[in-house]
DNA sequence: GTACATGCAAAACTTTTGCAGTATG
DNA sequence: CATACTGCAAAAGTTTTGCATGTAC
């Protein structure tokens, strides 16, 4: 039968099977919005053992269903990935409501070879986070 | 008496204590280059307890004289800061030898007013790393 | 039916804390 | 000589692992 979620296609097309505790964490994710750690999902799945939550959440970042936001003070984590699994983008993240948005730039490509030239590394790949103030927080 | 390296006179002025531990915790992560963790600097300082590594870490972070790098998997990282402590910067890693190399860019001004401008978020930091090989591993 | 996945509990880590003793400024 | 700092050991928190059992395909 042919599976209609996008993710569950994901992890059925990548010979993963659809059991009921990666549902659950997946639809538990879904509920948890913005972003959220392993601990709020364990919370949010107590049916579903630790280290299946872990090995699941493992599995969806390898997978790129789920990608990880380092926060301001140094703080990692979690959101599902809005776009297309494996395209590359950056978050900004709110401080007042913690909302992430995701976001490509063309812009930095000119920055990543501006510092190539004047280092002399060779830039593979690259990792941005902004922090800031959605426009509804900076309304109140 | 004055005190002649910079970091320890940063110690002083903030009116913080010159203790051995200190000393050495900074010494050993002088020796340590390109960039280590907690237990990297607890393992070349055995002489120093535990939980005075973490508070001395702590400090310097909160100081500025070491700052931290997101590694390429996640990972975190604490590297000596080059430059005038407190200044804004970000880091190049290379994935063949671990090199950091620091670097500032005015360009990304540029890229972080396109984003305000679209996202509608007031951006007030970032944190920007890149991740590559260095002018020396690219020859090998 | 078989290989993959799970749950549980224990283990392995990492970081923090309480407190009595020590040493800096 | 007051008090900031340290070491130790215990606690707290987080992620991993081993293994018997369960289940998707």
């Amino acid at each position: 039968m042919a599976v209609a979620d996008p993710i569950e296609r994901t992890l059925a097309l990548g010979g993963y099977r659809l059991t009921a505790p990666r549902r659950a964490v997946l639809d538990r994710m879904r509920g948890l919005g913005n972003h959220f750690t392993a601990e709020d999902v364990q919370l949010a799945a107590p049916e579903v053992g630790r280290a299946t939550v872990f090995r699941t959440m493992k599995l969806m970042r390898d997978l790129g269903i789920i990608c990880q936001v380092v926060l301001d003070d140094g703080a990692t984590v979690y959101q599902l990935t809005e776009d297309d699994a494996g395209e590359h983008h950056h978050h900004v993240i709110c401080s007042g409501c913690g909302e992430v948005a995701e976001f490509s730039s063309d812009g930095l490509e000119d920055v990543l070879g501006d510092v190539a030239r004047r280092t002399g590394f060779e830039i593979d790949t690259h990792r941005l986070e902004l922090y800031g103030r959605c426009g509804r927080c900076r309304r109140l």
